[in-house]
RNA sequence: CCACCACUCCAGACAGUCGCGCGGAUGCGGGCAACCGCAAAAGUGAGGAAAGUCCGGGCUCCGCAGAGCAGGAUAACAGAUAACGUCUGCCGAAGGUGACUUCAGGGCCAGUGCAACAGAGAGAUACCGCCGCGUUUUUCGCGGUAAGGGUGGAAAGGCGAGGUAAGAGCUCACCGGCGUGCAGGAGACUGCACGGCCAUGUAAACCCUAUCCGGAGCAACACCCACCGAAGCGUUUUAAGCUUGCUCGGCAGCUUCACGGGUGGCAAAGAGGCGUGCGGCGACGUACGUCCAAGAUAGAUGACUGUCCAAUACAGAACCCGGCUUACAGAAGUGAUGGGCAA
RNA sequence: GCGGGUGUAGUUCAAUGGUAGAAUUCCAGCCUUCCAAGCUGGCCGUGCGGGUCCGAUUCCCGUCACCCGCU
């Protein structure tokens, strides 16, 4: 961590969404679907999380996104900046254990080549 | 000890590291302005159901809810409450050995409707049968009858006696229902006496009776900065629009399309919790003391490690309260009931 | 968050409180050299749980699922 803040910044706008899902590329696993597009903004990578209501009640799917957006976290030091980056939960996700998620996360971000260098 | 009943309470805890929302001491920067961005210390951060949105209020606006009709809700009685469809007590009914539990529990003796099929007949009857008379070998015809058979969820109030050709509330006793009177009770109701009458079921059928209800909802609404668009109707009687579904009455604007951002509302404090005293069978009221810090706006609680543990179910605030209903792993406690054993 | 609506056969729809029906699908048979079409027959049920009623798709309550409108 070498003392420096890294900051998660959430995407909001819906015609970013929008946006993400029709020119972005997707990269699928099991347990979710990552959509990936160059941002307008150089410095920072925006985030966002869908979770939909098919998927159950409200507290299965806030413990969905604090998955996801814990497992986010853990690759944010080495993540590229400038891209705009949303993840879509999949049904298996609503009961994988977190360190699946965890690990698809991080062969999904290795395979659209969003990480730096590989520690 | 076993079984069962009622009620109360908890909803994993502690420590460490990283992370999130609110908060903003303080600092830096931006904007014409409203204000915004960045860093950030202290402090603080979901429920008993936060859920379903089924009721009742607060609050806000429309508007002046003014009249009538329609419509909706509730339903023994008395109380509690801001209010309620909630709660308490009590009456009645049903269930249980019992503690106790459950009940949409007003009125078909106001009126109307419906009761399929079966059955002779569904508030109106004679199929079989019984009895009498005529005929007479049986049979058949006429009359009487509702005790018996059969059908049905329900069949002329039930049962016994008298009575009769056979029978029948035809008469009588008891029971049930209704009415009147008397007594008790705050009342529902209960008890007793007398009396006409027998009156099927269904009001979660229309309906009647009593009580209550203006409409919409924080995406309400108010303010600030920017923008100040288009079309149609009306302001003249009508028509159209809004006001409640309709009529009268009222309003001067209304409808459709297009369309930015921010702040307030909104959060520490109220019909609030706990304790004690007093009043009340109780719901609850009252006096005193004491306690209280979520406030997001794509929407904050997660990850890892360790210890304890019997175990983590149902589940995430979105203006705020009081209820109801539904979901739920378990843990703990209090009181009562029935049975067994021992003293 | 608020307001409103709908659940009937595999599908699209009916049904005054009185045996749930039609079309189509599917299956079997007939017809044909075979297929299609046609003809005949059959299978398939009221979202779920209670209540009222002699009897509930229908009436009442709860619950579940789906759909629509309002930023």
């Amino acid at each position: 961590m070498n003392g420096k803040k890294y900051k998660l910044y959430p995407l909001k706008l819906n015609h970013l969404f929008t946006r993400a899902y029709r020119k972005g590329k997707s990269y699928g696993s099991s347990t979710m679907v990552l959509y990936v597009l160059s941002g307008r903004d150089r410095d920072r990578t925006l985030l966002g999380i869908t979770v939909s209501k098919k998927r159950g009640k409200a507290v299965v799917r806030n413990r969905v996104k604090r998955h996801l957006r814990e497992a986010y976290r853990y690759y944010l030091p080495n993540l590229k900046n400038g891209k705009l980056i949303v993840i879509v939960a999949k049904q298996p996700a609503v009961d994988a254990d977190f360190t699946v998620i965890r690990d698809e996360l991080g062969y999904l971000l290795g395979k659209a080549t969003l990480l730096e260098d590989s520690k």
